[in-house]
DNA sequence: CAAGATTTGTTCGTATGTATA
DNA sequence: CTATACATACGAACAAATCTT
């Protein structure tokens, strides 16, 4: 008798696979057809796994080209956590809230850590991204990249390739379902940009409360206005 | 012309199709006939990005009954991070040591927030957690349950959706990654237990330096233990 | 530039397993 | 037990993208 466990038993044996024979994001994945031959199933039960470990961002498949052995980003937890706010009807901004609230909580939680990880080091390319979101913001375009890579920036001295991957996954939620909302209108960017800077002074001052203050500070608006619409 | 981008448009228009008729986690989902009927695409290509909804856990499908939106848990990022963890190989305990720091982080940066969530609130149910861990023990049985009951418990307070489910999250990797990994030998179970008798006793004392501590010292066994292997 | 080979993308038809009434 | 509705699996054919010769 074949057990064709509902598929989930194709996704497993791929996965083994990979990690059998030692591949890396990155490397070629086998075709199509070679894994019909090695796993005994049909091509479309192969091509319904892929898909599935394609949406875990555990493969790449590159249409004509090949298949290939994926970076395992939190692509997923975004597209997710984007649904998710889209669900929440009309003016429950519960998702989005929760979600700078763990921003939030992030950035505070490793104060500590990223002060003695920017001690003594070079702090230019962090301040250069806020050279760029002002000069963005007075040419009326946005800084939405400049703010991206400020604070990839900031964490990336952290050496946790986890928590840097986080951060930036809830600014993708943060930045992308809040034009989706009937979201009150911005505040004073020059605020928003000056707390930027303070977070690098802080930084180069190493000085943790003050580092706190600034990530407040930065969040404070928005937090305001999330919460107050409870 | 026909636009079939790559499929990734199916699952869009899907997507498009929960929200636009307001269905809520649990709704059934129209039949993959009627999918084929109102998308105009083939039965296979339905089938595929359903499968890509069903592992981002947008829909959830039952065989044989019917498909239903799903609770979008984040069960893809728990998936995402196990692999990722069994793909460091050999000694690499990089995602593992990840994780437990982001356990860590988390914990202490709720800290303020938790011990005001607990001021005057019954405490017994995360004492009572406490008390199966220590009888399980005693009998020689995990206590895996109730250790990942407690956390969801003291979690539970912080009226946070996401945050509880990104503890538990880590959570679930943590304890699913460690048996993988060539791991340091469990410590002393007994301080591991009393650790947890300490986290309930900063609440109910609502000192917040006490939970701090409690909290490292939760932790500090296996954090040490991955940050020596490095 | 052109032709062909390789690889993934889409579709159709059919048969089978599973839950519900 | 039967009938119905539904999801699952398979195989074959053709379309589209990419790379090589």
């Amino acid at each position: 008798m074949r057990r064709n466990d509902a598929g989930g038993d194709v996704v497993a044996r791929i996965k083994d696979l990979i990690l059998r024979t030692g591949l890396h994001p990155g490397d070629p994945m086998p075709t199509e057809a070679r894994l019909v031959e090695e796993l005994g199933v049909a091509r479309s039960s192969v091509r319904e796994a892929m898909r599935t470990l394609s949406s875990l961002d555990i493969v790449e498949v590159r249409h004509g080209h090949g298949t290939f052995v994926g970076r395992m980003s939190l692509a997923p937890l975004v597209d997710g956590l984007l649904f998710r706010a889209r669900l929440n009807d009309g003016n429950d901004l519960r998702t989005l809230r929760e979600v700078v609230q763990a921003r939030i909580a992030l950035d505070l939680s490793i104060g500590q850590r990223l002060v003695e990880a920017w001690r003594d080091e070079d702090l230019a390319p962090a301040r250069a991204e806020v050279e760029r979101m002002r000069a963005a913001h007075a040419a009326g375009r946005s800084f939405a990249d400049a703010d991206q890579a400020f604070h990839a920036a900031v964490l990336s001295k952290l050496g946790n390739e986890l928590m840097m991957q986080l951060g930036d996954a809830f600014w993708q939620v943060h930045t992308s379902a809040l034009p989706l909302l009937d979201v009150p209108p911005a505040t004073d960017i020059r605020l928003t940009i000056e707390a930027h800077d303070a977070i690098v002074d802080a930084l180069e001052a190493g000085d943790t409360t003050a580092y706190e203050k600034a990530v407040r500070a930065h969040y404070s608006p928005l937090d305001r206005n999330l919460t107050a619409s409870e």
